[in-house]
DNA sequence: GGATAAAGTTGACTTAATCAATCAATTGAT
DNA sequence: ATCAATTGATTGATTAAGTCAACTTTATCC
């Protein structure tokens, strides 16, 4: 029975369903107490957010009735809304675009829009905003991969929670990748307690990449000795590989190694993390070391790696 | 200008809605080639759910007009779907009750909708489909706290990526509540890490209160002596206080001592954590230590409290 | 150059939804 | 006990929303 889900899963999607049927309802609710309907203010969204459309292009999009469509842009028109250009090169077709006075209406009800949006953001303990946003990001993202938008990710220095985060994650994603035991989480939460209690800002670093309060990756820089610096612990989730974050991760640890006067930059890793040591191998790491051993329950191939800086 | 959050929140909301309309319109037409309109199989799925509803009942539950419910009601009388009988109490109402035929009727509606429901979740990976529906429960949980369907939460034991959490947690909880600093989570982190590397499972054990995969609470009774156990690191996420889960985890505590053969059970707090105080007060422990002392940046008064087994 | 298709329009129509008026039963105040 | 006010439900009248099919014009493909 591969591909049929729980049925808890179809219940609880359709209840979500009926829930947020009745939360647009509500919101419609108050775009109609203006002159225009649902569909009308579709329409003239999108109208306004695309660049000079055919009418069937807004049928698509809008999944509306060509003939329903017509009459609607031609009450666009009459009012003053909207203007039609043939299009130069085939002549069964118009280019829309809306007017001044469009325009003007499409940010009254934008304004609406907004303040309906905002009054109901509004009404939430702000601590929970981003939770609700988060939220909404995942369902959109998952259910239209393509048409969700670009989500910028940024670096950070680490804070409070950060550390416990990171061993989280080593934990479940060297678990769940590598079959690695709970011994390898608990050498993660040494590694960072270790980093906590001997923390020097001139000379160690801790970097996180985050996208809109979601961290992506992490890496430490730490002191081994005068001259060497070590990098430690990289990891990026596997939702976010690909995106360049590792590469920038290390990137970042090799310039405030430079800058704090290492000399050499080394780090330990193990051969089965391919993608890591492609990262290593293109920031300019050398292999000079590796070794066979027993740890985490399985039997691993450590490698020593190093940057002269 | 509090309370007004910022554009970006905004947007993003408003493009939520936009693209969930879109989405329930695609499922709304897997519903459109039945006999029944999007409002009449909603007030049909509502007959089916409720006892001898109103027709007010249903007009307020729906937001629909009195009138249009009128009509509609009589339709599904004329086709059979409905029976109707004077309510004894008040002669102007009719309960309103599905006979056999309306309640095939709605059971082949609801077998659409699941139908549909399922298609939609079948076409995700099904690590995924849990991220989809935890999403769902945030915003419906968020947006009708009320009418949210109650969540049950159990008890575990740890796993692969839990010390890591409950690291995590203790960092961002305590820092936020307390102002603890980051020695804190540190201390924490080798705690955990201690537990992992010397965890005797006849003596030891670590609980973890969990709801639809969401941690909520954590508590670890770990070996002090060959007679004395220690409970340590009791959490109980803001979001779930009140619901009972820091008593269990003591109570668990408790008689996992017991039954190991433990004489006493001691433990080590702060006076600030009050609500802590009280869980150990109920189930019968006896504060027999006080000392202030400087820690995680603060001021603070340690105490040891104690419990014969 | 003629068949075919696409973009858009129009007429005819059905369904959905709203509003106001109405009626009967009930409630509450005196 | 009586009567105004309220409530539950229905009906008539009307408007808005949406669909379907026929049709015109222009473009495309052999």
């Amino acid at each position: 029975m591969t591909g049929i889900p729980d049925t808890g899963g179809v219940a609880a999607l359709r209840r979500f369903n009926r829930f947020y049927t009745r939360q647009i309802g509500v919101l419609r609710q108050k775009l109609l107490d203006t002159r225009y309907s649902l569909a009308e203010a579709r329409v003239l969204y999108e109208l306004a957010h695309r660049e000079q459309p055919t009418a069937t292009e807004l049928g698509q999009a809008l999944q509306l009735d060509a003939g329903y469509l017509s009459r609607m842009l031609r009450g666009f028109e009459q009012a003053g809304l909207l203007r039609r250009r043939a299009a130069p090169e085939d002549a069964r077709r118009s280019l829309l675009s809306l007017s001044a006075a469009g325009r003007k209406a499409v940010t009254e009800l934008e304004a609406r829009s907004d303040a309906a949006a905002a009054a109901l953001l509004g009404s939430l303990d702000p601590a929970q905003r981003p939770r609700l946003l988060r939220a909404m990001a995942t369902i959109e993202q998952l259910l239209e991969p393509a048409a969700a938008p670009p989500r910028p990710w940024l670096l950070r220095d680490h804070r409070a929670g950060d550390m416990g985060w990171i061993v989280h994650r080593h934990g479940v994603l060297y678990a769940r990748e590598y079959g690695w035991d709970e011994s390898f989480e608990a050498l993660v939460a040494e590694i960072a307690a270790g980093f906590v209690r001997r923390y020097d800002p001139a000379r160690e670093h801790c970097w996180l990449a985050e996208r809109e309060g979601e961290i992506l990756g992490s890496v430490f820089l730490v002191k081994e000795s005068g001259t060497v610096a070590r990098l430690r612990l990289l990891l990026v989730e596997p939702a976010a590989r690909g995106l360049g974050i590792g590469r920038r991760l290390v990137e970042e640890c090799v310039r405030f190694a430079r800058r704090a006067g290492y000399r050499k930059l080394t780090l330990w890793t193990n051969d089965v993390l391919v993608s890591a040591r492609r990262i290593y191998e293109a920031a300019g790491f050398r292999l000079v070391k590796e070794e066979p051993h027993h740890s985490f329950g399985k039997d691993l191939v450590g490698q020593t790696w190093e940057l002269k800086l």
